[in-house]
DNA sequence: TATAGTACCAACCTAAATGCTTGTAAACTA
DNA sequence: TAGTTTACAAGCATTTAGGTTGGTACTATA
């Protein structure tokens, strides 16, 4: 009956529709919400950023939903938050090696994003 | 002040956080939300399938939902629905030339959410 | 002492997404 | 003619995401 095929998988192993969490919607998942994308995209532009500079960037972020973005990428390993004791307080965010791998697939999305509206 | 880096754009121009949709943002609105991956994962996986059959593949999903996530999928081009006039009633749904083109970008994507856990 | 800047937090509320239940049309089948 | 199957649709309830407002702790500078 099934056919086995040299396709390729969208869910390493487990066949979608899956009732575990396939890596694939584990993915979209970490990188969903209104705002993951704009700082993702923020950082890649400009590199290391502080949290009021990216808040200025960032237009229509509010500090509650700013402030939990970057504490959900960095519990995912997307971002860095490095902490300088200086007065006032400096706090810098960067992306992580993981993210820049990340990237490129983003920037694949984006151009498949563009040709779909034609 | 600003260098131009010869980085991948994603935001193809536009630089991101942007106020207008990039593409980027566009792209994963369309799969966004919660059965839209399962929905296409099933239909990658099995080809066209009719909608009872897609309800009894994907785990948990509601008549509701199922039948608005086609709506759109067909709406956003991922999608071709195709009505047989017999009897019963026969319809079935299948991944248009569009989506094939996604397919590898999503897997790029699954082996990233996969390796991230590690 | 007063003011201002930085990096947040918490409580509350609204709006959007999702879910549940029931209903319907069309056409065959017994 | 009643029942069955298929593919949905409409109405309402619930859950979750996002927004608003206001505040904290720390320290420097005037």
């Amino acid at each position: 009956m099934t056919i086995s095929e040299n396709k390729t998988s969208l869910c390493s192993g487990n066949i979608c529709p899956c009732q575990e969490k396939c890596p694939l919607s584990a993915a979209l998942e970490i990188i969903g919400g209104k705002w993951k994308i704009p700082i993702l995209c923020a950082l890649y532009n400009d590199g290391p950023t502080r949290y009021n500079a990216l808040r200025k960037k960032i237009k229509g972020v509010t500090n509650t939903m700013l402030a939990s973005s970057l504490k959900e990428l960095e519990a995912d390993g997307l971002i860095l938050r490095t902490q300088y004791n200086e007065m006032p307080l400096r706090v810098e965010y960067e992306l992580t090696k993981n993210t820049n791998r990340l990237i490129p697939i983003l920037g694949s999305l984006s151009a498949w994003g563009k040709d779909i509206k034609n």
